[in-house]
Order: structure tokens, then C-alpha cells, then sequence
DNA sequence: GTAAATGCAAAGACTTTGCCTTAAG
DNA sequence: CTTAAGGCAAAGTCTTTGCATTTAC
């Protein structure tokens, strides 16, 4: 499963226009957060004939195909990155907007267990966990 | 530290206009998450005479004073919700938009342990824990 | 060749802001 | 009284969409 987000589009059947090749190897070289707004401006360095609302429906696209997972931090832009990176969560600065990633087991079993205790149904069903403060500033 | 919202405002030093003290009570009486458009719904229900941005002004204001706590579960509205309640964390299936309420001390616990692990200095900062998909859809 | 994708600009959804009026302390 | 708060409507972001044109298969 270590295919290129190119390679998926293709074995999902999508057509492949040049912008999105071109959209699809940006995502592929970005190791961050990358926004549309940025995401379009890496996309126009490699081929200027791209414009805005090509990302922002070949980013829903992709999303949709379930080759990119959408995040929101809550700075009311959404952001991409490839679904198929190795799992990991991400920890916000809610002052600064840094993101930091990591990756923790614990988590992985708190999952399932937060599913066993609320006894919820999560077949067919997304989920996200939102919103556990890890420090409340008191001012 | 079971106050009314409208006594902390008081406490805070905050001007109590009638929109003001109407916009807390909704608040007070709102056990759910609502949005501003919902919170300006309510509102005007109490007092006809408050407008939509005064209700953007006043929630930004109580957030800046600690006195509510800004929710956002990715569908691009903000929500709100009194920052005194005891504390919970939130499950949103990313399909209905639904939101669970819950209350883990194993995230606790993992809070100190994620923390700790990043060796992430914690002082001065707020910081939130996002993005932790409880299950996938694979389609 | 034909249906789908793009570009552009307009429109939408949510939130903020300028300015004049009103009201809290 | 004096300064902050409110109402209203305009403007600001981020995102989506309608329509004519272009392109992939």
C-alpha cells in the first residue's frame, strides 16, 4: 500500500488531467500541512496554467476517493494530507498554530476502548476525536 | 468555581449590557453545543432586540475572558459551550455530524504521558489534541 | 466524438468591522 | 458625562458553483 497518490488515482479510475498529476505530485512531496491556498501555490510553480478552484475540487476529489484525509485545526482553513502516511495524530499550539505529529500505542487501544464504553455503532461510520485540552491557560 | 456565567463576567470586570446578560443566560441554559447562528436564535427568542453581531462580538469577548471555550468539529461554524462544565471531551461521527460527549480518565492520563514524551513545554501554552480517527471508512 | 474537467468570475457561508447611535457606570 | 457597546450593512475569508471552453479516453 505504499503506492504513489498518482498510482491510486489511477486504480480508482479517475481521469487524469495534467493539473491533476500536477496537484497529486505536490501533495506526494509535502510532508506537512500544506492549506489549498499553499497548496496552489506549490501546484503554480510547477505549472502556472492551475487555478484555485482546480485545487480546491481536486482536493475534494482526492478526499473523497479516500486518498487524502482532510484536517481542520480549527484556524478555519482545511488542510491535506496523504491517508496512506504512516498513522499518526497531531498536537496544535492553539497560540502559535505549530503542528506537531506523533504517534502513540496508547492511543491506538483508547480508541477502542472509548468505542466499547459508549457501546457506539462505528461500522460505516468516520469518527474523530476533538478537543482533549492538554492545558488550559488561566489568565 | 460553579458561578453563573453571568456572575464571572461581573468578576471579570466585563460591562453588562441586557444582550450581554441575555446571551449568557442562553448559555448558561445550553447543555448542547450551539452555533452562533443557534445562540442568535435562542437569544432573540429572550429578547428580540439583539443582533447577530453583537452575538459574534459577545462570544468572542467570553472566549477571550476564559469564560467559554470554543469548539470547532470541522464543518466550518464555530460552537460554543461554557468553559466550567466539568470536563469531557467530544466524539463527532464526521458523517451526521452527531456529537457525543464523553469523559475518559485514561485520556487524562495520556494527556501527561503525550506531554512528557514530546518533552513539549506546556507553560503559557493551550494546546489541543486533534485528528484521531476512531475508524476508517474503507470503500 | 463525448462526457467530464478547467478557468474565470460570481455567489455562498461564516465572521469581522466601520460608523453612527445608544446606554452602562 | 464619557467611553464602551450595539445595530446595521458593508467588507473580508475561505470555499463552492455556473457556464463557456478545453481535454482525456
Amino acid at each position: 500500500m505504499s503506492d504513489t497518490i498518482i498510482s491510486r488515482c489511477e486504480a480508482k479510475g479517475l481521469r487524469m488531467t495534467e493539473q491533476r498529476r500536477t496537484i497529486a505530485g505536490v501533495l506526494e512531496d509535502s510532508k506537512d500541512h500544506p492549506d489549498v491556498e499553499e497548496l496552489y501555490a506549490r501546484a503554480s510553480a510547477r505549472d502556472s496554467a492551475i487555478s484555485l478552484a482546480t485545487v480546491y475540487r481536486t482536493v475534494k476529489l482526492f478526499e473523497e476517493a479516500g486518498i487524502l484525509d482532510k484536517l481542520e485545526f480549527g484556524d478555519g482553513r482545511a488542510r491535506y494530507e496523504d491517508a496512506e502516511r504512516d498513522h499518526h495524530d497531531h498536537l496544535i499550539d492553539i497560540n502559535s498554530g505549530e503542528v506537531i505529529e506523533f504517534m502513540d500505542p496508547d492511543i491506538e487501544k483508547l480508541q477502542e476502548k472509548i468505542a466499547e464504553k459508549l457501546g457506539y455503532k462505528l461500522m460505516g461510520h468516520k469518527m474523530e476525536l476533538y478537543g482533549v485540552p492538554l492545558k488550559r491557560d488561566e489568565h
